[in-house]
DNA sequence: TAGATATGGATCATATATAGATCATTTCAT
DNA sequence: ATGAAATGATCTATATATGATCCATATCTA
């Protein structure tokens, strides 16, 4: 559709982007860190780190990590090794599953 | 700047994107879904999921949560439930501290 | 082994996020 | 108290992500 695309949330996606943005400006005032300062740290503008804070879904994913991670916050909560090492594991799991998913016969696609 | 923004994404933001779309790979085969299949159900195009599994910095945000909850990844580790009670929380340590930083005299901003 | 289906990758038009600016309000230091 | 500084909110132009499409390759089923 190249129209307008209005876009629906799940209420925990939206839960879960509000806390991240909550915990990132947590993160910023106990860093004792300006709006401006972090937005220039982040490499954005402070309209968008306003947006950032809020937890708006339609920022980038990049920058809301970002953002999180010069302020202290671990997704996963492990260190960049260890989200290294969880990435291989994920790798090894993947390449144990078929690489493609057949439709043919079925009809139903369960979640079991 | 107007310039073309080229963006600088740290190790750790770029090796956490990854594992999370890793993650999402790996949900959507464990629960035998389509590529096709899962993007519909997210609301986005084929190759808007294909940047989702990649770990793509700039997609949106929301998509990638999105995704992630519908393959049953919780961020967080925790349910709505209490991804609600961790916003309060965060809402309870934002009101304790100053509204505004102020740099005033400042010069240097430590990160202690 | 075939044939059908899923996936990877690339391109282009278009809807949209972002930067930048402005103004009002709040909050802190002195 | 008063001023200076930070923040909240809103608007516009522009850079850019997304949807759609196409083709090539890989991989599963029968």
């Amino acid at each position: 559709m190249p129209s307008p695309t209005t876009r629906a949330y799940s209420r925990y996606a939206l839960a879960a982007m509000e806390l991240l943005g909550k915990m990132i400006r947590l993160g910023r005032l106990r860093r004792k860190l300006t709006a401006q300062e972090l937005a220039e740290r982040v490499g954005v503008s402070r309209s968008t780190l306003q947006r950032i804070e809020k937890g708006d879904p339609k920022v980038e994913f990049g920058l809301m990590l970002e953002a999180a991670a010069i302020v202290g916050i671990k997704l996963f909560d492990e260190d960049e090794k260890g989200v290294m090492t969880l990435s291989e594991r994920a790798d090894d799991r993947i390449a144990l599953l078929p690489k493609h998913i057949y439709k043919a016969g079925t009809q139903a696609d369960d979640d079991f």
